[in-house]
RNA sequence: GGCCCCUUGGUCAAGCGGUUAAGACACCGCCCUUUCACGGCGGUAACGGGGGUUCGAGUCCCCCAGGGGUCACCA
């Protein structure tokens, strides 16, 4: 295929969803695959919902994820301006052309006429449809209409029989009965074209040779249809995507936590992560791989293997996904991903960056997410403030506690070089000596350290804590038992 | 409600007329091990229902059911 345009063209009206970011994404793949163009397209045609903070977003999502655009809003491009409240002009010239050829008319019937209409249909369990009432009037009663200063929106004239059909690279063809549309609105009253009017106008202009879009927009497309040819516009191909559905396999909204990219981005998830999971709702090879890179997956796209039936997505195979490229993350980039947390928990300073990447590099393959490490690190650079309640039981419970803990402290202050090497072997050793088995001493050990009952190799962790922090840990825990004494 | 789309384990999914119906996440065992992870091995679990077509149907057709989308001077 040549000249593949495809645009990504979302309404700047919230944040930037997975099902958007999965939208922008199979878009960027198709391109980059044939070497087309993908173009950022900002639809702000609804003045009152329209926020700049929005656009703003979903543009730092994009870049985050790493879709970048050939033309776009920020960029700019031959084809612009690629945001549709600059487009003005173009809109009216196109509109014009349509009431000129007498393929659409100005209505005047108020939207509380309408309203009313509607709600007596309603009532009368009838399909509401426009009656096409305003189709009638002729240029001297519009004009005069006019110049009473009446409001009038632009309807298309929509022929009353026949089909419709969407050739859809997904879902094959599908048709829809003209009957079914009315003379639909594609310019409201203040000028300012309606969505699949400008959509048209737009795809057309910036000469879109796929449409790849959500499935909310099928039932959209026969209208818009109707509207390339009433202007004779060539057509593109679309293809329409399947919904990603909460868990709940509703729509995904606010109350289902998690789901614009921005989220995602400050819990702390690596943007490949997410794309590759992204990237697997929906499409797939019958390769058995699952972790793709950004080049793999740009070489084996394909919209033949895109399923169409809808996805519920699951924040557990996201987490493990991110794990996976956690691992694969060199020390470095790890530590800058932390950095920001780190630095205003006061974990890392300018003093203290070996220990930090030390702590680091112990704990990092048993955390799938960011705020996971963050949490295994807390006790390296926190004091012990409390003991895992069922860890206290089990080790600070068994009336040989102290005693074991005793034992252990005099190893740690005595033991020449403090390495895991060391330790290791001393505590074996005294373990020999005293008949128990070294995972007696081991488990409180680990708990007086850390407070917890899971953590790294004890002796690894000992040889990072370093002889002081261990012997007045051991020393608090200590008095902690004595403190419990008779209620353990 | 009308119209449209969809339907393989809990989730993502392979399958495109003949398979013991892949694989991944999750879950459950076992191994490794000082704990927790990682890793390794194994296991539980699916073709929504009913009719056809065919020697043979998860795969093709029809009906039903369920889910989703859409019916705005929103996009």
């Amino acid at each position: 295929m040549s000249n593949i345009r495809v645009r990504f063209a979302p309404s700047p009206t919230g944040a930037l969803h997975i099902g958007g970011a999965r939208t922008a994404l199979f878009n960027w793949l198709f391109a980059r695959q044939h070497g087309g163009k993908f173009i950022l397209r900002i639809e702000d045609t609804d003045f009152r919902r329209s926020r700049e903070d929005s656009t703003r977003g979903i543009v730092d999502g994009l870049s985050w994820l790493g879709l970048d655009w050939d033309e776009g809003p920020d960029i700019g491009g031959p084809l612009g301006p690629y945001r549709q409240s600059e487009r003005g002009d173009i809109y009216s010239r196109y509109l014009q052309e349509l009431l000129d050829s007498g393929r659409a008319y100005y209505c005047f019937c108020t939207p509380e006429e309408l309203q009313k209409e509607r709600e007596e249909a309603a009532q009368e369990k009838r399909d509401y449809k426009y009656g096409s009432r305003c189709k009638a009037l002729g240029p001297e009663e519009v004009k005069e209409m006019q110049q009473a200063g009446k409001p009038a929106v632009i309807r298309l004239k929509v022929p009353g029989e026949g089909y419709t059909v969407v050739h859809d690279l997904i879902r094959g063809d599908v048709s829809f009965a003209n009957a079914l549309f009315d003379d639909f609105i594609i310019a409201k009253s203040d000028g300012w074209p309606t969505y699949n009017f400008a959509v048209v106008v737009d795809d057309f202009g910036m000469q879109i040779s796929h449409v790849l879009r959500a499935e909310e927009h099928l039932s959209n497309t026969p209208r818009q249809l109707l509207i390339y040819r009433a202007l004779g516009f060539k057509e593109p191909s679309f293809a329409h995507l399947s919904m990603i559905l909460a868990p709940d396999r509703s729509k995904l909204s606010k109350r289902h936590g998690a789901i614009s990219v921005q989220e995602f981005q400050s819990q702390g998830y690596l943007p490949e992560a997410l794309v590759n999971y992204l990237a697997l709702l929906g499409w797939s090879t019958g390769r058995d791989v699952d972790i793709w890179s950004r080049e793999e997956m740009i070489q084996e796209f394909s919209l033949e293997h895109i399923s169409k039936s809808p996805a519920v997505y699951d924040l557990e195979k996201l987490a493990w996904m991110n794990g996976q490229y956690m691992t694969q993350l060199d020390i470095e980039s790890l530590i800058a991903l932390l950095e920001p947390q780190a630095q205003q928990r006061g974990w890392l300073n300018e003093e203290n960056s070996v220990f930090f990447r030390q702590a680091v590099e112990l704990v990092r393959n048993r955390a799938k997410t960011r705020d996971e490490l963050l949490y295994a690190l807390g006790y390296f650079f926190e004091e012990v403030e409390q003991y895992d309640e069922k860890g206290v039981k089990k080790h600070f419970g068994q009336h040989k506690a102290s005693t074991v803990l005793s034992e252990v402290l005099e190893i740690v202050s005595s033991i020449g070089s403090f390495s895991a090497a060391e330790l290791e072997e001393a505590f074996r050793k005294r373990a020999q000596e005293l008949e128990v088995k070294a995972a007696d001493l081991i488990h409180p050990t680990r708990l007086a350290l850390s407070g917890r009952t899971a953590t790294p190799g004890l002796f690894e962790l000992m040889e990072v804590l370093g002889r002081e922090k261990c012997i007045s840990r051991l020393e608090k825990a200590l008095e902690f038992i004595a403190s419990q004494k008779g209620q353990l």
